[in-house]
DNA sequence: CTGAAAGCGCTTACAG
DNA sequence: CTGAAAGCGCTTACAG
């Protein structure tokens, strides 16, 4: 155990950090007298104080992880999840970056669980949030067993209670698109839905929302389910069956990316998007179908979910929230612009 | 220190997890027998290796990671930066996916890192790896300085040398690109770079290669600069300019994503694309650019990078890897198809 | 094959 | 205002 000196570098030569022994050591004080100092609780003198610190930074000084984790129970990160179907979205990309930033204003790391946990471990973090999670992944249950609180964006079925939630509200966003298409003069509206492989409360949410508007509206159900992981062949697919339907005049895609995707396809069997026929999307960022003005579209505002989702988790942290609190994150309707180039085909 | 008891369920009554010490008491042996037991190391007769292990499993044992953080000094996660700017772009999402299945699959979390890291601090990684990392950015330079060891995506820019580098193959697939396009008939092919506000290695790499190809084919430098995150509005501008250009028969944009957006509006413009008119993306994924058969793309494997990045850090750590070791992920081209609707519109 | 002990670097009662 | 000491839960020489 050398004595850390070499006067001005704050890199030590001999391999070890510097540590709280080595300031107390130089300064002739006490470990506890250093540790206050540092820590800035008041019972140390200003002048003792500013000695401490003075050296801390000449010698570059930073307090252990994991020292400091043993002693005090918590490990300064927090935790996410975004199951593996659809870890690729930018959807998600900007809610983990939400939640990351949210995270890191509050002095917290961001850490990102792998898809498939070991066995039992030792978590690593102070708090974690979920999102859409199917109700068979087992990792919020580990996660809760593990006295990690949990935040779940978008409730999971059937589980509803173990944890905190953060919603969209999901059911409101999708009648409000049909209503809006049909104040568009649109009469049969055809909806896709990833409810194949992604039965998430989302999915099901806009599902049922769908169904119960068209009993409302006594419109026939036309619905299509995909892989929410659809290749364009499958997407073509859906689209093919959706385009052979007498009457149908506008078409509304659940999932990220499907309707920017659809489309040209669209297109391709002499659809006029945008003029005559509908096209919307019940998760259309700005990314991806909102780089189209002519689809109506759902925003999410996924990176605000993201900030919105570690906000209520770091409120129950602080004890600000209870373990079980129940949020909505709003969501906003962006519809297609009429554009001239449709109207003139009108004429 | 209440004894572990109540039998049957792994979770703990008393507010504490199980420790060692807790299985050692309870089982009449030393903690270090019962270290060695979990551990697995040789020492232990099987017989009392495998009471502490069922022991373990029945109270639900999970080894404290700050205890053994302290006494191994090491963390078991790994870092990951992205810089601000291009976040949210789904390259990076995959890059980061890609990271992270690696990094599980050995065993390690992974932890993004914010934006705006606090002055000094314990990262608490085993090592990082960043990507497309401007020479401005201190975070590479602290975490060396730190002894983490760093694996560069895409070298920065003067910091050759000081940490290891995996890149993909920018000029030489850029050089590909503009080959491709005149073997298939284009004359003057411009150029969009983000030069403007993402001066990092690849972008002055394929930019420096686009002026090098115009030298040697003898083709005036049609160069246009815009931001990384460039929004329609200057993105349109900028086709605008391009489309003006006499002659201009094929375009290169170099971001990801830019081609497909770029494509209604040289469309909007009269532009035949995938006919007469030739449309490539040196960033081109296939969930954004790759998504339309008319753009000629360079498909630079997001995720595969991401898996090799740690790949390369994983190798430094145990040592099979330098600390400055530089590697070459491969990327690969794929030609727009000409498809014909395009064929058609020439007869 | 098993045990007693030291120590990783910190925080936190407890004293004075 | 400052100090001596215990202890978080683990790993790792060192003994026997």
């Amino acid at each position: 155990m050398a004595t850390k000196v070499n006067g001005s570098s704050g890199k030590d030569l001999d391999g070890g950090a510097v540590t709280i022994l080595d300031l107390a050591r130089e300064l002739r004080l006490s470990k506890t007298t250093v540790a206050d100092a540092l820590a800035g609780s008041g019972r140390v003198s200003t002048e003792t104080r500013d000695r401490v610190r003075e050296l801390a930074e000449k010698w570059g000084y930073v307090s252990n992880r994991a020292a400091r984790s043993l002693r005090t129970r918590s490990t300064g990160a927090l935790g996410l999840y975004v199951p593996p179907t659809v870890r690729t979205a930018p959807f998600y990309m900007e809610f983990a970056l939400g939640g990351a930033e949210r995270a890191a204003s509050a002095g917290f790391d961001l850490t990102l669980f792998a898809q498939r946990p070991a066995r039992r471990r030792d978590f690593g973090v102070d708090g974690a949030v979920v999102i859409d999670m199917s109700a068979a992944d087992e990792l919020p249950r580990q996660l809760v067993a593990a006295g990690v609180p949990v935040v779940a964006a978008g409730r999971i079925l059937g589980h509803e209670g173990e944890h905190a939630v953060i919603e969209t509200p999901d059911r409101e966003m999708a009648h409000q698109m049909f209503e809006l298409m049909r104040s568009r003069g649109a009469r049969r509206i055809a909806f896709v839905t990833p409810l194949h492989d992604f039965a998430v409360a989302w999915a099901v949410d806009v599902s049922e929302a769908y169904v119960a508007w068209c009993g409302q509206a006594d419109q026939e159900v036309l619905m299509r389910s995909i892989s929410v992981a659809a290749t364009d062949t499958e997407l073509a697919a859906a689209i093919d069956e959706v385009v052979r339907i007498p009457g149908v005049d506008a078409l509304v895609l659940a999932a990220e990316g499907w309707a920017a995707r659809a489309k040209p396809m669209l297109t391709a069997h002499g659809v006029d998007v945008g003029g005559s026929f509908q096209l919307g999307s019940l998760a259309g960022d700005p990314l991806t179908d909102g780089a189209d003005a002519a689809i109506s579209r759902v925003d999410l505002g996924a990176r605000a979910f993201g900030v919105d989702a570690f906000d209520l988790l770091l409120d129950i942290l602080s004890g600000a929230a209870d373990r079980a609190a129940v949020r909505v994150h709003p969501a906003r309707l962006v519809p297609a612009s009429v554009h001239p180039g449709a109207a003139r085909r009108d004429d």
